[in-house]
DNA sequence: AATTTTTTTTACACATTTCTTAAGGGTATC
DNA sequence: GATACCCTTAAGAAATGTGTAAAAAAAATT
């Protein structure tokens, strides 16, 4: 936790852009500027804001435009920035997903606290209750829970075990390198050496399958590396 | 889905809680009015309502107060409804938790969008966190009276330790990793120091579990964290 | 101001995990 | 069938993580 959030400004008037930046970046947050709609939209997928500060009023296209296309794929919070207090459009925007609605001129520190509330309902740590898991004849691995059970019997893995295993699952199917597995759970720089990616894969196979010789889940592709057999 | 949510209505001015109880109605909302603060904190644990609406001005406790007490042990959505638009008061709702707050008077549709979009969160995010009573095995965990008993008997655990069992039941069978309790007890800026949490959980295991060493409730995962077993 | 309670720090024994080393066994190639 | 290569398995050493006790510091209570 080094760096607070990363915030996308969407703003066409240079002025309140810069005075928003300042204001964010004295209070530690990472900021990033779009002057319009366009940029916006290219900017939020390869950036990835924690939170996106949108004004509505942009030259190109309209700001619940980029809402809309927003929505249509990311859950990242919006909080919509407007001249314009009318109801209908604080409805419109709120029931295409914003967050929230400010109004201009608003004071900074309502602004800054409207931001910590946004930010704090997309980092609760209950937020990951999606039910991601993996299943496989008798293996299942749920994902928030990193429980891992074979016929319904949990199976302890250890943390390396596990990211291994759960690495292959999400790639269930495809083989993955050596060095794709090396270069995931000890970085970049390790040493290019398998006998550790072997022992645990014996430890794994030994606890995951009934014949550890003969593997149902995980096989192995001789000199290239090992491949999770598909959902 | 049959019915839509549940709202509670806090408010001391009888007018103004009869417009907005006639509002929510005609959109198909249950209704619930408490028209103090010790009226709301009562209802609350018993109604669980999806949504609470709670004006600032009353009678007896504040409004500030009443939410204080109410996000102690429950996310329920609030939005803060105040005929006082200071942003002083506006940031201290929201920091205490408050999902929004609106400035009387308002519109009603911008009211029914705010709250659709309070709820559209909670139905997302925190499904699941409403419950007011944790039970597995011999072990109760009462929120709103922040009362901890094993078999019928009361448990006395400190301001953190019961911190720590009761954000362990909320995400039950689920690890938390030490990453996760830290931050959410000591704030994002806490050194990462396990030390203190192997100290707390030693002393929570002495008082819930009959063999500390053979944990019933709460496991370790080692390397990563603690698990509350599910209910 | 003194006492009690809670929280944090320190120290250490013990448990688990991770890594290294080494032996053994397939399979393909010559 | 010998050789080379790679994979599996076992066993133990090294590194890391965990639980407990006790003392110190901080906070709350009287």
């Amino acid at each position: 936790m080094s760096m607070k959030a990363k915030i996308l400004i969407v703003e066409d008037e240079v002025p309140i852009c810069n005075f928003i930046e300042m204001t964010l970046k004295s209070k530690e947050y990472g900021v990033l500027c779009a002057k319009n709609g366009q940029e916006a939209l290219s900017m939020i997928p390869s950036h990835c804001p924690d939170l996106v500060l949108l004004d509505l009023g942009l030259p190109d296209l309209d700001g619940i435009t980029v809402l809309k296309h927003l929505r249509s794929w990311t859950s990242t919070p919006v909080i919509v920035v407007s001249a314009r207090g009318d109801e209908t459009d604080k409805v419109e925007a709120l029931d295409l997903g914003a967050d929230d609605y400010i109004v201009k001129p608003f004071g900074t520190s309502e602004l800054l606290a409207r931001i910590r509330t946004a930010l704090r309902h997309s980092t609760s740590i209950h937020s990951g209750t999606t039910q991601n898991q993996f299943c496989v004849k008798g293996l299942k691995i749920d994902f928030p829970k990193r429980l891992v059970t074979i016929d319904s019997k949990e199976v302890h893995l250890t943390q390396i075990e596990y990211k291994i295993v759960s690495l292959l699952a999400k790639s269930a199917g495809r083989v993955l390198t050596y060095d794709n597995i090396i270069t995931e759970l000890w970085g970049p720089y390790a040493l290019k050496d398998n006998q550790i990616l072997r022992v645990n894969m014996a430890n794994i196979r030994r606890k995951l399958e009934k014949n550890p010789a003969a593997p149902e889940y995980i096989f192995t592709e001789v000199g290239v590396g090992y491949r999770m057999v598909e959902e």
